[in-house]
DNA sequence: CGACACATGTAACACGTTACATGATTTG
DNA sequence: CAAATCATGTAACGTGTTACATGTGTCG
C-alpha cells in the first residue's frame, strides 16, 4: 500500500500526471527505491476508481500529460495515513528468519554455515551503503534518510543473526546427517530417484 | 517466495500434505507468523507444476491426506536457497520511510508529529513482543528466534525514528501551512471543494 | 443424526514485477 | 526524415489475502 499513499501524498502538493509522479517518487528517495511506471498508471486507475484522485480532462480532453488532482476524500485518506500508525498485528512474514528457523531441520546443512555466510553479507551491504552515504551530497536529506534506514534495518539483522547463533548453539543444535540412502547396489550416482 | 521455500524445507524431513505442512510452520513460528491454508495449496501446485515436489499417489488412488515428496530438484532449489545470501541489490519499499519523507511536504502536516506518534506506537509492540517472550517457554527456541527478530527490527525502527527526527531538525524543515483557499466568501466550512 | 474438526480445493481481489505496444514531441 | 525521448497504457505472471465450497471422519 506504499505506492498508492505515495502518490497521494505528493499529489497534495497539486495536480500531476504519470511520469512525473515516478520521476519525484525517485527524486525523493535518491534513486534507491526505482518505482516502475507501469504501476504508477495502474495504480492511479485504482485511486481514480475509489474517488481518492480525479483526472484534471474537464476542459480538455486528451492529449499527452494527463494530470490528476486530490479529491477531498483522497485528502481525508491520506491525512489518516500519515496520522495512524500501524496496528499491533503479526509482523510481515521474514525470508532470513524462515531460513534460519527451518535450516535447523533439514538434513546435511549446518545452521550455523548458514548463518555465517548471511552475516558476511548483510556486513559488505552495510559498507556499500556506507560508501553511498559517504559520497553522497549531505545537504540532500531525503536520500540520506533511506540510507540511514538500510543502514540501521541491515544493523538489526546482523545483530539478531549473532544472537540466534549463539542462541541455537546454546540450545546445542547440531546438523543433522543425510540420509543414507537405501541404493540398489548399481548407479552410485542416482541422489533422490525413489520411484522405485 | 518464503513460503515456497519452507515448504521444501519441512517437506525435506519427509513426504506430508497440506494441512500438516500449515500446522507445522505455524508451530515452529509460534503462531506468531499464521499461514493461510488455502496458500499452501497453491504453492502445492506451483512446487509440482515445477517438479520440486511428486504427490505420492502412486499407488493409492486419491482420498484425504494427499502426501507430497521433494524430488532431487526440489532438493537442490532448497539447498540453494539455504546457502546462497540474497543478492546486493534495491532494498524493498519501507512504509514508514516513504512516509516520513513524503509527510514534510504534505502541506498542514507536521513531520515531526507523525514521526512521535509512530515513535510511541513501535515502543508500545516492543513492550507487548516482550511481554510474549518473557511469558513463553524459554525451552522452545525457534518462537524465541521469531520474537527476538521483531525485537530487533522494531528496535532499528525506534533508531531510525529518533535520527530522521534530529536530521529534519538539522536541515530546518517545517511544516507547510495549509492552502488559504479562494473561498467564495459563503460557505466558510468547505475543505478541498476546488470544482469553482 | 447432527455438529464439529479435518482436509482439500477454488474464486476474487490487491499489489508488485517485467515486458511489450502505441502515440506524440523533440532533436540531430 | 529518422531516431531518441516523453508519455500513456496493457498483458502476463507471481505472491499473498480473504472468503467460500466440498467432502470425510468422529463423537456426543
Amino acid at each position: 500500500m506504499s505506492v498508492r499513499h505515495a502518490l497521494l501524498a505528493l499529489l497534495s502538493e497539486g495536480p500531476k500526471y504519470g511520469l512525473q509522479l515516478r520521476n519525484e517518487f525517485e527524486e525523493r528517495t535518491g534513486e534507491v527505491w526505482p518505482l516502475n511506471v507501469g504501476q504508477v498508471y495502474t495504480t492511479l486507475q485504482r485511486l481514480e476508481r475509489d474517488d481518492l484522485i480525479e483526472s484534471e480532462g474537464d476542459e480538455e480532453e486528451a492529449g499527452p500529460q494527463k494530470s490528476f488532482r486530490l479529491t477531498a476524500e483522497g485528502a481525508a485518506e491520506l491525512d489518516a495515513w500519515l496520522r495512524t500508525p500501524p496496528e499491533v498485528g503479526s509482523p510481515p512474514r521474514d525470508e532470513l528468519v524462515i531460513k534460519v528457523l527451518v535450516a535447523s531441520r533439514v538434513p546435511g546443512v549446518d545452521v550455523h554455515d548458514v548463518i555465517q555466510a548471511h552475516r558476511r553479507r548483510i556486513v559488505e551491504m552495510m559498507q556499500d551503503w556506507t560508501r553511498i552515504k559517504r559520497d553522497s551530497d549531505p545537504a540532500e536529506v531525503s536520500p540520506a534518510l533511506v540510507v540511514d534506514s538500510e543502514l540501521f534495518r541491515l544493523d538489526a539483522v546482523v545483530r539478531w543473526l549473532d544472537a540466534a547463533d549463539a542462541r541455537l548453539r546454546r540450545a546445542g543444535v547440531t546438523p543433522i546427517p543425510v540420509q543414507a540412502e537405501p541404493l540398489p547396489a548399481s548407479s552410485p550416482s542416482r541422489t533422490t530417484e525413489v520411484h522405485q
